[in-house]
DNA sequence: TCTGGGGTCCTAGGACCC
DNA sequence: TCTGGGGTCCTAGGACCC
């Protein structure tokens, strides 16, 4: 029998925020961008949960759900700062932590009854030292299986611990709702409703035969979750087993749709850039790379290309993702969305010709500079020469104007 | 409701090999 | 040249999560 718990940090984004601007607190906040921009809600206060605001939900919508709320851009790098601390206070209650996303974790506690006492004891112990160490609450759920525990921290918040007793696990699942089970989204939520199925336990009370039949290997996940087992997927791996990204992307949107050739490559040259320089830090060589596209009427599509060999040069990747951008773009369509895709990492060392080497290593040294001058001076002081040319203009949170510096950093003042 | 960005996992078809 | 089956890799798309 385990025990585990699920610490989930309650509104996580706007909590950070709020350590930065105290004046924040208790208002109505949306953290993800200003309200007239292309973007949606990352997250939301619990004041400004109460008109409707919720995370996902178009900043447009959000504003005119509530215009009095204060908007801000989100800082990841704050939240990734405060997600380490996080990870600390856990890692120094129990060894056996998780961390599942940026604001969430599991903890195995089996066996720790002689160190904590019973678990409403010790979530509550570690719900303080939190608080201290961090300024953050957080909400845990504990129960026996990794599905109850995070599904009982969702219905402990805010700032709330709640047990789910040993055996009592289908008793607390069945009165809620289908969605509330980790995997159910919009999509298998109308699937099950339409088969009349919209509390957990109208689920348990289905065979698993049935379920199988009607959705698969998925179904027969489904109706273990039912019950309240770590059935399938994420959730039946050890825990502290995660080994590292399988993939490294990243996409822009564009404040207006383009069809700018100049614009459209300048941009995939600095996509490329940036997604050769996350290789580059996590020691990893992709061989399959992938463009993504997305136009006006959001039509989306991706096209991939693998290579014989890995790679983490920025020229090289570029170089891929443009053929595959210019065979697969319909000349003159507008674009809204492009996207720089990496993954299929290359097991070790791959052999070259000596030619080929002795170029690699000089593009290699040269962008270890770069990457010192960015660390330095910000991401926008060093560029390929295609992104200067086709001028990648657009503003970023970071850097309002486009401009190389650091942005002076102000401590939060309970820190 | 005019819809971000960074991920994971699953499905399904075709190529290719034995 | 009337056609099997399995394994693996590649590609495209989609559901879902925070």
């Amino acid at each position: 029998m385990h025990t585990y718990f699920h610490v989930d940090m309650d509104a996580f984004f706007v909590s950070v925020e709020e350590l930065y601007d105290p004046s924040l607190r208790g208002k109505p906040v949306v953290v993800g961008g200003r309200p007239n921009e292309r973007g949606v809600v990352a997250a939301a206060s619990y004041a400004a949960r109460r008109f409707g605001v919720h995370s996902a939900m178009p900043l447009r919508t959000a504003y005119k759900l509530c215009p009095q709320a204060t908007f801000v851009d989100g800082h990841p790098q704050r939240y990734r700062e405060y997600s380490g601390r996080v990870h600390e206070v856990l890692q120094a209650f129990s060894p056996l932590v998780e961390m599942a996303s940026i604001d969430e974790a599991y903890l195995d506690l089996s066996g720790t009854e002689r160190l904590y006492g019973p678990p409403l004891r010790a979530a509550h112990i570690l719900h303080q030292r939190m608080k201290a160490a961090t300024g953050l609450n957080c909400s845990i759920g504990i129960a026996s299986s990794r599905l109850v525990a995070k599904i009982s921290s969702d219905q402990a918040k805010p700032n709330g611990v709640l047990w789910v007793v040993p055996g009592r696990e289908a008793a607390f699942l069945a009165p809620l709702d289908v969605r509330k089970v980790p995997g159910v989204g919009k999509v298998t939520e109308k699937n099950l409703h339409a088969l009349g199925i919209r509390k957990v336990g109208d689920l348990a009370r289905l065979d698993d035969a049935f379920l199988e039949e009607r959705f698969g290997k998925w179904g027969l996940a489904l109706a273990g979750k039912s019950r309240g087992e770590d059935a399938g997927g994420w959730f039946d791996t050890e825990i502290g087993a995660g080994e590292g990204p399988k993939s490294i992307s990243h996409e822009h949107t564009f404040m207006e749709d383009t069809s700018d050739v100049a614009q459209l490559e300048a941009t995939l040259s600095k996509l490329s850039e940036m997604v050769g320089r996350r290789l580059r830090e996590q020691h990893l060589e992709a061989r399959t790379l992938q463009l993504k596209l997305r136009y006006t009427d959001f039509s989306t599509i991706t096209r991939a290309h693998s290579l014989g060999r890995g790679t983490q040069l920025d020229t090289e990747i570029f170089e891929e993702i443009r053929a595959l951008f210019r065979r697969n773009w319909r000349p003159g369509a507008a674009v809204r969305l492009l996207g720089v895709h990496a993954s299929g990492w290359a097991e070790g060392e791959e052999q070259m010709d000596l030619l080929g080497e002795e170029r690699h290593e000089r593009w290699k040294q040269a962008l270890a500079a770069a990457d010192r001058l960015r660390d330095r001076y910000g991401d926008s002081a060093v560029s390929l020469a295609a992104s200067l040319r086709g001028g990648f203009r657009e503003r970023t949170h970071e850097n309002p104007a486009g401009l190389p510096g650091k942005k002076p950093a102000r401590e939060p003042e309970n820190t």
